[in-house]
DNA sequence: AAATATATGTTATAATATTACATGAGTCAA
DNA sequence: TTGACTCATGTAATATTATAACATATATTT
């Protein structure tokens, strides 16, 4: 389950340029949406964002929503966790919170312990409405 | 949270063709091998599958998994829970444990608690190796 | 039976992701 | 410098997953 933690590595041009786009949305954004955004910097086949995405994943500046088939910047300057994130999702305005903390790595130990997995891989995904919009959507 | 807690549904023919399906598969399957499957009974549409499993899903007789594109059945006879579920999954033999206990709740109510969010829909999904396949992959 | 709601069938298409193959740019050893 | 190697890139084609739109049918209620 360990990640690679970085310090300092050089991201290649279409890395950063992926990068930068993620943390530009604030927002999960698709692989699709990112490919538009980039269209001016020469960006043409899916495929390049996929293969930036891969790597900012692997190094622990991204990550991949699973339930929304989209992606983020890690909220955290590079996510120094073994994988043992939560994302907490406004269904309303989409904002996403990153939790990585000792209650999420003890939950997934007990877990993995009980299922008796050597697990490699998490995802943890909470949607419902954040504390403004519940408070705006009467009902 | 709350589900519809299925005590006796008459299910249509649709919905038990899939859900007789997925029991039979006991792994993950993805709509288009369930419709593959299914086209010896008349199948012919994706449709037809996905709109089974969003009644089987909403009565808790099914599960998405959202890291694998794919269904299951439910594993406790129709989940009674709030839908705070978890699923661990064997990556080689693609065995899927269904836990649905307090442990899972309780993390998934402070979770909502420390976010401030209204959950609404969770997904938990822990990959690796099961006990079996991580005893025969050596190394 | 009429009215309503729910399920189904069918076609087309949207959205997401990968395969396969060619090219280019850097590193390192001989 | 060359050759061998690795890694990043470009590009086209295609695979996989999911939904929209519209027509019809079946069941339920009044």
């Amino acid at each position: 389950m360990k990640k690679n933690v970085v310090t300092k590595v050089k991201l290649t041009k279409n890395q950063s340029l992926v990068l930068d786009s993620l943390i530009k949305a604030g927002q999960p954004s698709g692989a699709y949406a990112l490919l538009d955004t980039l269209r001016p910097h020469g960006f043409k086949a899916p495929l390049q964002i996929y293969r930036a995405l891969e790597q900012l994943i692997d190094l622990g500046l991204a990550h991949r929503l699973e339930s929304l088939n989209a992606f983020v910047a890690c909220s955290h300057m590079s996510c120094e966790s073994f994988g043992a994130t939560a994302f907490v999702i406004c269904n309303k305005c989409e904002t996403v919170q990153e939790i990585c903390d000792e209650s999420i790595s003890n939950f997934l130990s007990s877990l993995a312990r009980k299922t008796k997995i050597k697990a490699s891989k998490s995802s943890i995904e909470l949607h419902g409405l954040c504390n403004g919009c519940s408070a705006v959507s009467h009902s």
